[in-house]
DNA sequence: GTCTATAGCAGGATAGAC
DNA sequence: GTCTATCCTGCTATAGAC
């Protein structure tokens, strides 16, 4: 991985997640990212064009794109318990697949910087579903809630919680079993039920 | 707030805690807080020790004190259920009443920072209880989950959820009446149900 | 494409006058 | 207690040699 088994884009790419994740945008020197993908300091404005648009880049390099997937998954889609299971599960997987970059994406999301715009334009088909499957599934009486946005927000923070994994082993002593396979099935049970599903398990 | 109303002291904290909060903790400039808290730059010195010193200082002063907190509810802590509805809800008003130190907390518990010590120091009484009151509500059988682990961090999350109400906006329209006041009440019913315990509201 | 060298600036901290 | 002036370090970014 910090090996020069790859392209230095690539491993210029890779630090920056690593460190972005672990000590925050501005906590983070470019210095420090070619020190550990072992590349010139230059590197990063000749092929990126600054700290800036490295930034940038890791969001369209490993932010899995979710065109095409909606239109995958248009039937499950239609459903709003299905369809809201199906965005859980499937958030808190990447949660757990790329734990960097939504450690990125969580610091970001509480603050006002100017990379909020570009986090924002790469979150807003989902959480734009997830609104919209609320609203529908309130409708058609299947959630319970009194505020949408209070739903919304207790939806996103199940689904976003994941990343506070390196603090909460601090807490909880790891002789419980937590395996990361079965968490996107807990978590989206947890959401349905808080919003007053019934649930047949 | 920012009037020379109060002492040079508490101008200083409250501008900091205002600007890590929007800005993150290396994102904000000494110069910036006293700018704002109109005191001069010596002065972040001479009264705490350095900008690291000003951090701990917040959580010294703004940090609602969980000692006494614990003995004066002592009583409802004894039941799982009545006590992790006690403590969901005073953690959501702690996050509605002071917005900013709740930010900063969310931020710090995703990086791994010199400044992780200090917060663990403060939140660890809370989090603790409330790991205890999982697992005795576990063996009591009025809860229900599978992880330790998992319903923890779930519980974890829809606590601190509510600091990204900022981006929330974005995607939601704010028709929606979001009432602060009911939004503990909601949380909390929304973590029991979750956890599988059945309410007669 | 990659490197060295350096410009140019902003950061935190403090010595010493008042 | 407060201020000015200054130190020193570290930052991002780039010009120019290879």
């Amino acid at each position: 991985m910090e090996l020069n088994d790859t392209d230095v884009k690539t491993r210029i790419l890779l630090s920056a997640k690593r460190l972005f994740a672990k000590q925050g945008y501005e906590g983070t020197s470019v210095r420090q990212i070619c020190e550990e993908a072992n590349a010139n300091i230059a590197l990063v404005s000749y092929h990126f064009g600054g700290k800036e648009k490295v930034f940038e880049a890791i969001f369209e390099q490993f932010y899995p794109g979710s065109e095409e997937a909606f239109n995958q998954y248009e039937d499950e889609l239609k459903n709003p318990v299905e369809g809201l299971t199906l965005i859980v599960r499937e958030i808190v997987v990447f949660t757990i697949n790329d734990k960097e970059l939504s450690d990125i994406i969580q610091q970001e999301l509480t603050l006002q910087s100017p990379r909020m715009e570009t986090v924002q334009a790469f979150l807003s088909p989902v959480w734009f579903k997830v609104k919209e499957l609320l609203e529908r599934g309130k409708e058609e009486g299947a959630f319970h809630f009194d505020s949408l946005t209070a739903a919304f927000l207790t939806v996103m923070g199940v689904t976003l919680s994941h990343k506070r994994f390196r603090s909460v082993n601090v807490w909880l002593e790891d002789n419980d079993r937590f395996i990361p396979d079965s968490y996107p099935d807990q978590a989206a049970r947890f959401v349905l039920q808080g919003l007053g599903v019934k649930l047949n398990s």
